[in-house]
DNA sequence: ACATTAAGTGATT
DNA sequence: AATCACTTAATGT
């Protein structure tokens, strides 16, 4: 644990922060497909991520869930910051996309290091933004691009964070994530497929193009 | 061999 | 793009 966290953390951030996050950290195995927080939950611990990826889902009021981004090894939940300025309740869900290894560091201890560490407010503050512009990213998705481009983007992004160009799901599941209905996922993918983007198999999904 | 689950398809709105 | 109704294909027991 201590090799990974200098490996993904250790260029970011000074000797005496890390030796305080090993010391304060808890160190977790997340098996994939797990909740790691889900809406409504109070949030006392903010992770960092080791390895593995989450994505992070929003939810309706009828309990339909809407994909808005994935985390990835170096990346942190910005909805944890959020805490800090009073609302303690969590407003999305994450779940584990892979195995995945965190620390959890307790909320309390965001306040200390960022009076502290000067390397940690740029931390906070740079996660903020590059969250923000994901965030810009799948709103722009959603309002301008057509299914089959949404779905070709979806599955290069999972292809990514799994650094697999094989994905492992089914069309009922991807039609979850996009918030739309299996048939229409069927007939996108289809039509993705002809076009030679991925190849189809039972359970299983390739992207060829890259 | 049978039941279950995943995927493909036409028709309708 | 969603829903229904149905078929076909793959997998598990």
């Amino acid at each position: 644990m201590k090799e990974k966290l200098q490996q993904q953390y250790g260029f970011l951030f000074e000797k005496d922060l890390l030796d305080a996050i090993e010391r304060t950290a808890i160190y977790k195995e997340i098996p994939k497909g797990k909740i790691i927080i889900d809406i409504g939950q109070s949030i006392t611990h903010m992770p960092l991520l080791l390895s593995g990826a989450i994505k992070i889902l929003r939810e309706d009021s009828d309990g339909d869930e809407l994909l808005l981004y994935f985390l990835e090894k170096g990346d942190t939940c910005a909805m944890t910051f959020s805490c800090c300025l009073g609302t303690s309740k969590s407003e999305i869900r994450a779940v584990a996309e892979s195995d995945t290894e965190l620390l959890m560091i307790p909320v309390a201890q965001m306040d200390v290091w960022m009076g502290r560490h000067k390397s940690w407010q740029k931390f906070i503050l740079e996660s903020y933004h590059t969250r923000m512009m994901e965030l810009l990213e799948t709103v722009d998705t959603l309002a301008f691009m057509k299914m089959d481009e949404r779905l070709l983007k979806h599955l290069q992004d999972k292809a990514k964070v799994t650094h697999d160009a094989i994905i492992q799901t089914t069309h009922h599941e991807v039609a979850l994530d996009l918030h739309t209905s299996r048939v229409v996922v069927s007939r996108v993918l289809k039509r993705l497929e002809k076009d030679g983007k991925i190849k189809l198999h039972r359970n299983r999904i390739q992207v060829l193009d890259v």
